[in-house]
DNA sequence: AAAGGACTGTTTTTT
DNA sequence: ACAGTCCTTT
């Protein structure tokens, strides 16, 4: 590999990350400015112009998608397989660490994943047994606490209960205390469990954090701004004085805190290596010259920053238009006429994306994108692996191949129903933790001592045949896992139902087996020894596709979060609006409402070529209607890369009397219950209660929706809906 | 074991 | 408003 084609097309700072001497650097990667590559480029450099050993590379990500795109990229790079560096999810690699390490980490060989619905199932059984009111404290709130003092890596014994006061606080702790406990009897972690483990495992033991450090010469972090505690931590403990080091982020695109991430990590990294070097990547090439002003206007109200501006060298392209909308439905119409117009012009249904801040707001353009023939996908929502027949599956494999995974056997012991109910299922809750069992071998003791009913003992029998007679014999993952789920009865009990997804559902068991086929072959011969195993661990840490096929021509929305790292060449950003962005929630503190700020940040640099935002007048959310501003970050972007779209304005006379109360005969007290007023049109002089007096510029719309533009003498040029505005028509 | 009615929470999410 | 969950009923 040439030094050349290394450098072939990088920027001048781009070049500058990708050789920069071994040491400590931090990247400050703007949208669009090439993140991915100066990983990509650097890995390769390192490899072939520093002969670094594939072997001594850590390239850690958040994502699975970012790690395996990190992967294939260097690899078609270079021309080889990367089969001895690591790159992979901090999760991933932990899990990696744990496994081959598990003695030392007390944990069988095969130990489990718990995901967050396992462990509210789990934390639900706990509450009952020790009678806390789910009413009281929720198993959400439990879990959520339990995450937090992990990730703060506080066990049991670091929290000093004789110093919580608080009932609730105490029962937190309590079934913290049950719930470690249940994980360490029966080797299972959970996600942040994974990492706290590893952190504990590494700093414990010299021969092992020796080992990893010494191997780990080369560390390189991708969005270095979303990592949490442990997380540094773990980076922390593996990076030596020798260290080759490189994170890469945006301190603008961390928008998640709420989630446990330290936008300090980033911001303060040079505190913890005093000899960091630092690059900034301000040349995008994404999107065009208006579109960045607006970006680095908006984000320049933020405070604290590192403070970057990106510049592109392509043109200023359009304006972004801003729709003001009478409410929702105006909204989600002129999203829709806007897409046709696109259409019309011979543009890509792909091309275009909408965000919004909160899922919710999906359902109207669904509706209307649906009504309109236009296809479109919804990113989100329920992961492959989340789905509850694949969760299903996957319990009753697990528990063939452990009798003793009570998580698994809790899933799947009545499921599909066999007459195992909840009467029964107590007794052998109560008869293993009488005697230190698992629930399978409180199962065989009751049978055995005949301590059931006729009835249960039947059908508790048969349960039991049936999972031993689903022994693993040798077969391949995929022939094992089919033959699981025809034993397991899941698909007939399927076959019965009349839900109306039960095609999907049973289609998706095809496609387990599918999944489990192509993760096989995948394998290296070493590992495929090891398949079921491993496959175990891909469902719980890799979702599965969650996102359509880049080859379909869907309009593709999502949340604004979910489309981080994502760019169109049309994005429509909606429901900009004081309230829902930046939301009610976090307009009060200032870091929130910087996240917020840095989300707006993240929204406007997903457009390349045009963008359009918009907020509604009048908003229904949560069964109240809410007449929301417009959001203070359209007002922070400079007005001259603005242009404000009004539906065509219809030049008529319209009568304010009837049309006010058609739509709103509620509203006493307003212009509407006056009757003689004259009628409304353009050079009207009206009186508005707060606004004062005016003169009516501009009428538009009918019903509900109609409006006039009036420019108040005081306060300037104002749009009020004539359905609800207190307007009095002076002449 | 499925179906109806009350009750709840409602920003963002990966692993 | 509304969807998802829990508890009751049949």
């Amino acid at each position: 590999m040439d030094v050349s084609s290394i450098l072939d097309g990088l920027n001048e700072a781009q070049r500058d990350a990708v050789t920069a001497p071994l040491g400590k650097l931090r990247v400050l990667a703007g949208a669009g400015s090439g993140k991915t590559r100066v990983l990509v480029h650097r890995i390769a450099w390192l490899i072939g112009v520093e002969n670094a050993s594939p072997y001594s590379i850590l390239a850690v990500t958040f994502t699975n998608k970012a790690a395996g795109e990190m992967r294939a990229r260097i690899e078609s790079m270079l021309g080889t397989n990367l089969a001895t560096s690591w790159v992979g999810t901090f999760h991933s690699i932990c899990h990696r660490i744990l496994r081959t390490h598990h003695e030392r980490a007390g944990l069988i060989r095969d130990f489990q994943i718990l995901d967050r619905d396992d462990q509210l199932r789990l934390v639900k059984r706990l509450m009952r047994q020790e009678n806390i009111d789910e009413k009281i404290l929720s198993a959400r709130q439990i879990v959520n606490t339990i995450s937090q003092y992990k990730e703060a890596g506080k066990r049991l014994a670091d929290i000093d209960t004789s110093a919580i006061y608080h009932p609730i606080e105490k029962w937190i702790v309590h079934i913290y205390a049950q719930y470690e406990h249940h994980c360490r009897e029966n080797s299972l972690v959970d996600f942040t469990e994974l990492l706290l483990r590893t952190v504990e495992l590494i700093r414990d033991h010299e021969m092992i954090r020796t080992h990893y450090q010494t191997r780990f010469q080369h560390i390189l972090v991708d969005e270095f701004q979303d990592t949490n505690r442990i997380q540094y931590a773990f980076i922390q403990l593996l990076v030596t004085d020798s260290t080759d080091l490189l994170v890469v982020g945006d301190d603008d695109q961390s928008i998640y805190a709420f989630r446990g991430a330290k936008i300090e990590h980033i911001l303060d990294l040079e505190k913890r290596f005093p000899r960091l070097n630092t690059i900034k990547l301000e040349q995008n090439y994404r999107s065009t010259g208006h579109i960045l002003r607006a970006a680095n206007a908006v984000i320049a109200k933020n405070s604290g920053r590192l403070d970057k501006t990106l510049w592109t060298e392509s043109g200023d392209g359009e304006k972004i238009d801003v729709y003001p909308a009478f409410n929702e439905y105006d909204e989600a119409a002129y999203v829709i006429e806007r897409i046709k117009m696109h259409i019309e012009r011979g543009g890509l249904h792909q091309d275009i994306a909408i965000l919004y801040r909160s899922n919710a707001q999906s359902r109207l353009f669904e509706e209307n994108l649906l009504g309109n023939d236009i296809p479109y996908r919804i990113y989100g929502g329920l992961r492959f692996f989340d789905r509850a027949e694949i969760k299903d599956a996957i319990a009753y494999l697990r528990l063939c191949l452990n009798h003793a995974d009570d998580v698994a056997f809790e899933r799947v012991v009545n499921n599909p129903p066999r007459g195992i109910g909840q009467r029964t299922i107590e007794q052998i809750r109560e008869i293993a933790s009488r005697n230190q069992f698992s629930l399978w071998q409180a199962l065989a003791h009751a049978v055995q001592q005949q301590s059931l009913p006729p009835r249960a003992t039947q059908a508790v029998s048969q349960f039991m045949q049936l999972i031993t007679d689903t022994q693993h014999g040798g077969d391949s993952l995929p022939t094992y896992l089919q033959r699981v789920i025809d034993n397991s009865g899941l698909r007939d009990h399927i076959k019965q139902q009349k839900d109306e997804r039960r095609l999907d559902k049973l289609e998706n068991l095809a496609e387990l087996i599918t999944a489990a086929e192509q993760f096989e072959n995948h394998l290296s011969t070493e590992e495929k020894a090891d398949a079921i195993g491993l496959f175990l661990a891909k469902a719980a840490l890799d979702a599965g596709e969650t996102q359509a096929s880049n080859y379909s021509d869907y309009v593709q929305l999502m949340t604004l979060h979910s489309a981080k790292g994502l760019e169109f060449p049309t994005v429509f950003m909606v429901g900009v609006e004081e309230g829902l962005f930046p939301h009610q929630e976090s307009a009060m503190i200032t870091e929130q409402l910087e996240e917020e700020r840095r989300l707006a940040y993240v929204g406007i640099t997903r457009a390349e070529q045009k963008l359009h935002i918009s907020y509604a007048e009048k908003r229904r959310l949560y069964g109240t209607t809410l007449y929301p501003r417009a959001s203070r970050f359209i007002e922070e972007i400079p007005a001259a890369l603005l242009h404000f779209v009004r539906g065509t304005p219809t030049h008529y006379t319209v009568n304010a009397t009837n049309a006010a109360n058609a739509t709103n005969a509620n509203l006493t007290n307003s212009a509407s219950s006056q009757s003689n007023q004259p009628t409304i049109q353009l050079g009207s002089l009206i009186a508005h209660p707060t606004f004062g007096e005016g003169t009516v510029t501009a009428l538009e719309g009918d019903g509900e929706r109609q409006r006039v533009q009036v420019n108040f003498s005081e306060q300037g040029s104002k749009w009020l809906v004539l359905a609800f505005a207190k307007i009095q028509v002076l002449s």
